[in-house]
DNA sequence: CGCAATCCTG
DNA sequence: CAGGATTGCG
């Protein structure tokens, strides 16, 4: 006879038996699987990649004398972009520009992407104390708080020639009466004196130093996670909005030019207002059909190609104003105004030159990075991304916010290698699409770089410092143990969003932050696992214990070894955690499968970043499911059978009994997943085989669960394809 | 020894 | 649901 007391029964079945049922182990992390992300991450640091950033930036600084033409006229957009600090991946005109401005105060932000290239970024952390200026440190940083990890030689190579062109065009300016000077000196002293005055040595303590502040940003990293989605938004706009602000400067400039003709060649007055008012007018024109889809709304919705479009639009618009004088000019009369005024015809044709460069050259580079990703056409190097292209063909969580965000996320994982953008290269870990926040879960040490070999070696730097290296830092004043430049881009953390409380405040409670349970558990296993080592910890504030707890939850997932795979930057579009989202695609998905094995999972979750944390964790979570599954069995099993029932056929499982609700409760909480008939079918069997054993007595075997869990194993039903997309949940759950 | 499944606990 | 413990396989 059966036990009455289930509860008693239960606890006293509870003997530590394994009841491995025996399903084959499918092991996704195997060996092979470890060479081949290896072998990514080696070809992601081949040296080619690096050389092409130095190419880049020899090529961005020789026009660092466009900057000088732009610069003036770019001031106001400058200062604009300071306002929009906060919104990281949003200023990469700005960026560009500043980098170019930068150019006289003697310290280059920029090229910080070469931090990339790990060899050289000590070497080149010297040249860049050399030239950081001592007065400013926050020129040490990038305006995202990434500290200056290198510099190229390159810098030095051009200056030369740098100087030479920035006073030609200095004096071109100088000739523009209504043009202020004054800066322009000012900065160019600046570049004079403070580079040599500063030995090298001193920076680089120096620029260590400062290379600690982000450190502690990186509590900001939960709530940056948690506003991503508002700050991809708001990115986009104001990116546009600097393109736009580029356009007035322009318009400005080519106004000024056109006033010089004026006040230089009275002659052709009538000329030059023409010229002006033709420039204008058909300004005005793109402009008005440019405004038309310029709202707010419109440009949140913007898709790449679109904004490609524009942006040619735009350099159209440029070169037809600029062409247009030399045209037109010379039509109306027969020798135009340059044709008298040679050193007028000089300026027209330098600036025309340097203007149209550097604009298209701007422009160009927002429009690649745009562009690229989308197409997964990467730099060199990044390694080719083994995940399916179908992921990002389905992108489009329903919403075309969904779809642009999900562009957006590849438009800030590109801009990493880009070398012209100083601040490219912060890592954007909200770059992914997902509203949930970041669970950053971690259970085990995990060593291997899964599925996300492509993500992996994305950053020669990060892999090549061994976290052994760095973890010196990680002593009393709690540093991070990452390579510096990860630990920036909290800083700039657009957390404004969401959640309102910005990063840098300390936090006495956390859970105001809505953080999630894995956070917590986070914490948790930090305290329990990390304190000791990190005595200091204990005395910080959580928020400061919060933004550590992502880097040592991964360090300790990585457990020093894959470097990728705790780089923030890995960039790609996988997300390194599993979100709520993910959890409740996993439930849905133990409808059709009750063992799945890792390779499904990964084939499943294409969006995730696999490494032996993820893995296991969704095993768990499938453990953890099967658990309640057969709690649930048993419990309804011994109920059926004190209910008095004796036959299996009585035993059936319909959606509305309770064992189901139970059951849809658990998996399908929200009842919008239509539950597939062959799990009722599966979950009858289960019951009736739980009822049979119960009858039979088996149960006081301690492994009897055994033999029905090898019956089940083999009831696993095809995934739908539909689940292998990231977006399943959306459209599953609108169908 | 690492991994995974399960059991158990919180 | 996660963490820890236990167990057993390869």
């Amino acid at each position: 006879m059966p036990d009455h007391d289930s509860t008693a029964l239960l606890s006293r079945q509870t003997k530590r038996r394994r009841v491995d049922i025996g399903v084959k182990r499918t092991v996704g992390t195997a060996s092979a699987f470890f060479a081949k992300a290896r072998a990514t991450f080696f070809s992601a640091m081949n040296p080619q990649g690096s050389e092409q950033d130095v190419e880049y930036s020899v090529v961005q600084h020789a026009d660092g004398e466009k900057s000088n033409v732009l610069r003036k006229l770019l001031k106001r957009a400058n200062s604009y972009e300071d306002a929009m600090m906060p919104f990281p991946g949003a200023t990469i005109i700005s960026q560009l520009l500043k980098n170019n401005m930068n150019k006289n105060g003697g310290t280059e932000p920029s090229f910080q992407a070469s931090g990339l290239s790990s060899t050289g970024s000590e070497v080149h952390q010297e040249d860049v104390c050399s030239n950081s200026s001592r007065d400013s440190p926050q020129e040490c940083l990038s305006p995202f708080g990434r500290p200056t990890m290198s510099q190229f030689d390159v810098d030095r190579l051009c200056d030369e020639h740098l100087r030479a062109k920035r006073a030609r065009v200095e004096n071109i300016i100088r000739g523009m009466s209504h043009s202020p000077s004054v800066a322009l000196r000012g900065n160019e002293n600046e570049r004079e004196i403070a580079p040599q005055s500063v030995s090298p040595r001193e920076s680089y303590r120096e620029n260590k130093r400062k290379q600690k502040l982000p450190q502690q940003q990186q509590q900001s990293f939960q709530q940056l996670v948690s506003a991503r989605k508002e700050q991809k938004r708001e990115e986009r706009r104001q990116l546009k909005q600097q393109l736009e602000d580029m356009q007035k400067q322009l318009r400005q400039l080519q106004e000024k030019f056109y006033q010089i003709y004026d006040s230089t060649d009275s002659e052709n007055d009538e000329d030059g207002n023409l010229s002006e008012d033709s420039m204008r007018s058909e300004t005005m024109d793109v402009r008005a059909g440019d405004s038309v889809g310029r709202s707010d709304n419109e440009m949140c919705e913007l898709d790449p190609g679109q904004f490609i479009d524009r942006a040619r639009a735009l350099i159209r618009e440029q070169e037809v104003a600029e062409n247009k004088p030399k045209r037109e000019g010379p039509k109306e009369k027969e020798q135009g105004p340059n044709a008298f005024h040679p050193e007028g015809k000089h300026l027209a044709e330098t600036l025309k030159q340097e203007l149209n460069t550097a604009m298209s050259q701007v422009v160009d580079t927002v429009v690649k990075v745009f562009s690229s990703k989308p197409s997964r056409q990467l730099p060199q190097v990044f390694p080719p991304l083994q995940i399916p292209q179908a992921r990002f063909a389905v992108n489009g969580e329903n919403h075309n916010f969904h779809t642009a965000n999900q562009r957006l996320q590849c438009f800030g994982d590109v801009i990493i290698p880009n070398p012209l953008d100083t601040f490219g290269s912060v890592p954007m870990p909200g770059a992914t699409d997902q509203t949930e926040a970041l669970p950053l879960v971690v259970r085990k040490n995990s060593s291997d770089q899964a599925a996300g070999p492509a993500a992996g070696g994305h950053h020669a730097s990060l892999h090549q410092s061994p976290l052994s290296a760095t973890a010196g830092f990680s002593t009393s004043s709690f540093r991070h143990p990452f390579p510096l430049p990860l630990m920036a881009y909290p800083f700039q953390s657009p957390l404004g969003a969401p959640s309102a409380s910005f990063p840098g405040k300390d936090r006495s409670s956390p859970e105001s932050l809505d953080l999630t349970r894995e956070t917590t558990s986070l914490r948790t296993k930090m305290s329990s696992h990390h304190m000791n080592h990190h005595p200091c910890s204990p005395a910080h504030p959580p928020s400061a214990a919060e933004g550590l707890s992502l880097s040592l939850i991964k360090s300790e997932c990585g457990d020093l070894q894959d470097m990728s795979e705790i780089s923030p930057y890995s960039g790609s579009a996988m997300q390194e955690g599993l979100s709520p989202n993910h959890l409740k695609k996993a439930k849905l998905m133990f409808f059709y499968t009750r063992y799945p094995s890792s390779n499904m999972l990964k084939t499943y979750f294409s969006d995730v970043k696999f490494n032996r944390c993820i893995t296991s964790q969704l095993i768990k979570w499938f453990s953890n499911f099967r658990e309640f599954y057969y709690i649930q069995m048993e419990k309804y099993a011994r109920q059926a059978i004190n209910d008095g029932v004796t036959s299996t056929e009585e035993l059936s499982i319909t959606r509305d009994c309770e064992l189901y609700r139970a059951l849809n409760m658990h998996y399908n909480k929200a009842n919008d997943f239509e539950v597939p008939e062959r799990f009722l079918e599966v979950a009858q069997i289960t019951l009736r085989e739980f009822f049979n054993a119960i009858i039979a007595g088996k149960d006081v075997d301690p492994s009897w669960k055994k033999a029905i869990y090898k019956v089940i194993c083999k009831l696993d039903s095809e995934v739908p394809e539909i689940f292998k997309s990231p977006n399943c949940l959306q459209e599953l759950l609108h169908e």
